[in-house]
DNA sequence: CTAGGGTTAG
């Protein structure tokens, strides 16, 4: 064996430490014999080690204590915090060394536009990169590759872009930031190009790129291209002790709705944590299997893993599937008991109560947050969406106005689709205009959507399509049903035929538009369309999706399934139907003319 | 030999 240099043994000694003790005793040894101020690499090995092993607060006790600090002892005590995530001190120390003369190198600059991109601190970050490229680490890949993160991170992707092509030497972390960024962005197409092009220039890919690729396969639900990644990953052995890529799998075929494939990658995993079980249960949530998502949350519970913020919100989501409002409160126990609150957890209870039919407990959640954001008010104003009060969607709107919350494309979705049920159009036409007027919110589809609804229910349905010919993008399936049912209930036969025919150029596989559509045609007296039609609905051999509701009624689930001829007060149900009916004919809320839908026989 | 890119969710 070759016998190494004092220093070097010294550097191993402190490297194999395990407890304080015999670091102090190093420590030591080092400022005894002269080693220690002699040598600034040693500085920052003896912080790192009290770091790694006392804690932050006696590396730091020693850190303040040295006369002069090289690199070393600042990266040293620079990386220590950041491996703890106080990101504050990240910065207020690398701004001290700044101050103090010292000269950063690399690694300082690395670590701290990691930091301000961890802390969303765009102008942050820019100024260090700034001072990166001044002491000459401009074409640095860590200081180059922190800098694609810093602008993925703050959503500048059109930045991290140019950054990017600017890049002299571009290693795999390189490539990742950018796919992960891409995807992430949601130009899920153009992280897929990216990944070819990096293939191009012969650089190969590992396991966080590979996340990258299973995410995008996710977003895009291409289980062929997924099951390719998979593949590639198992073959390079990446995924053998990668948990993270093993969970983000499962999350992927869930995502695209194989849960076979999802729970079998699942079971094979050698070590499970709490993650990849919020993987399988969001999958299970998110694809309508709430009842199993929510078994798997027993099971869990069952196996001592705790579930973390992220599973609880996914089981919320379940319960309010399927209208479970008995376990949506356990679970508001659990939270109030175990975890504390979290913007987030009081959002997924306030959607859970209100589809569960308590709007009132939903609303008293929404009034204990103090700090809330645009999510916390879209959810609050789409509950009352849901539950028909177009009054409280639009003083809720105001209030959230006033409250200096900038409503987003989210939070006009929801209003306008409010106003539109609630039948209140210039209203609707005004918060329209100022959306995208004031708010500089270019309409989507859905808004596009709303206001041909809002237009159409009201007969208005000329300027419905004036206002979609106004369009840039080519109007989708919805927008052209909406303004079919409003030219069938009005029987404007010219606009009508021009809906339903671009209806059926886009194909729809849905026998409720085909019925809508139909019906048009009879109103219209087409009868040879009509026949048509029907051929093709019963050839295609189309299934009718069961919409259905379900709600928890003094501690028992009821479900209304359409047409569901056994439910157990169905007569009861027909008469409270029949008086509703009634009723809305008095206020003359419903056109007549809506129960032909039921002409059509599936 | 330290440093940069990653998992579930409203």
């Amino acid at each position: 064996m070759r016998t190494l240099s004092w220093p070097k043994r010294l550097k191993h000694l402190l490297l194999a430490c395990k407890d304080e003790a015999p670091v102090t005793q190093i420590h030591a040894l080092i400022i005894t014999t002269g080693l220690f101020f002699a040598n600034s690499n040693f500085n920052g090995l003896v912080i790192a080690s009290y770091a790694r092993i006392g804690g932050i607060t006696s590396a730091r006790h020693l850190f303040d204590k040295l006369p002069q600090r090289g690199v070393d002892a600042w990266n040293a005590m620079i990386v220590a915090y950041s491996r703890r995530y106080h990101l504050t001190e990240v910065l207020n120390l690398y701004h001290q060394m700044v101050n103090e003369g010292g000269k950063p190198d690399s690694s300082t600059f690395t670590v701290a536009i990691k930091a301000s991109s961890s802390l969303k601190d765009l102008e942050a970050g820019e100024r260090i990169w700034r001072r990166a490229v001044d002491f000459g680490y401009g074409c640095d890949v860590f200081v180059g590759s922190s800098v694609l993160n810093l602008y993925v991170k703050c959503g500048k992707i059109d930045e991290a872009k140019l950054v990017f092509d600017k890049m002299v030497k571009r290693d795999v972390v390189c490539w990742a930031t950018m796919i992960t960024g891409l995807v992430q962005n949601g130009n899920v197409l153009e992280a897929v190009d990216m990944f070819r092009r990096m293939r191009k220039e012969g650089i190969e890919g590992d396991g966080v790129l590979m996340l990258g690729l299973v995410q995008a396969c996710a977003n895009l639900g291409e289980l062929k291209l997924g099951l390719s990644v998979h593949g590639h990953a198992v073959r390079r052995e990446m995924l053998m002790d990668d948990v993270i890529l093993q969970t983000s799998l499962v999350d992927m075929y869930a995502k695209i709705g194989d849960l076979e494939l999802a729970s079998r990658v699942f079971e094979q995993m050698p070590r499970k944590n709490a993650v990849s079980w919020g993987a399988l249960i969001s999958g299970f949530a998110q694809n309508g299997f709430a009842e199993y998502a929510l078994d798997l949350l027993v099971e869990m519970q069952s196996l001592e893993f705790k579930p973390d913020t992220a599973v609880l919100v996914s089981a919320l989501l379940a319960c309010s599937q399927v209208g479970h409002l008995k376990l949506g409160k356990s679970i508001h126990g659990y939270i109030v008991r175990r975890l504390g609150f979290e913007l987030v957890l009081g959002t997924a209870l306030i959607d859970m109560y209100a589809k569960c039919g308590s709007l009132s407990c939903a609303h008293a959640i929404f009034d204990r947050v103090d700090s809330r954001d645009v999510i916390l008010w879209n959810t609050m104003i789409a509950s009352y969406g849901i539950h028909g009060d177009g009054k409280e969607v639009l003083s809720l709107f105001l209030k959230m106005k006033e409250a200096n919350i900038s409503p987003d494309h989210a939070t006009f979705a929801s209003l306008l689709s409010a106003l539109s049920h609630s039948g209140q159009v210039d209203v609707g036409q005004y918060w329209f205009n100022a959306m995208v007027n004031e708010c500089k919110i270019p309409p989507s589809e859905k808004h596009y959507a709303c206001m041909v609804d809002l237009l159409s229910r009201a007969g208005r349905v000329e300027e419905a399509y004036q206002l979609i010919e106004s369009m840039n993008t080519e109007p989708g399936l919805a927008i052209w049903v909406a303004l079919l049912s409003g030219c069938h209930n009005y029987r404007n036969l010219l606009f009508g035929e021009v809906a339903a025919k671009k209806i059926l150029d886009l194909n729809p596989d849905d026998l409720g538009i085909y019925a809508l559509v139909s019906n048009f045609f009879s109103l219209a007296r087409m009868w040879d369309r009509v026949s048509i039609l029907r051929k093709i609905m019963k050839e295609t051999g189309m299934k009718k999706v069961p919409g259905y509701s379900a709600v928890e009624v003094n501690g028992k689930h009821e479900a209304f399934l359409v047409e569901d001829k056994n439910h157990h007060q169905y007569e009861e149900i027909l008469q409270m139907l029949d008086s509703l009916d009634n009723e809305m004919r008095v206020i003359r809320h419903v056109p007549d003319s809506l129960h032909d839908v039921e002409e059509v026989v599936i």
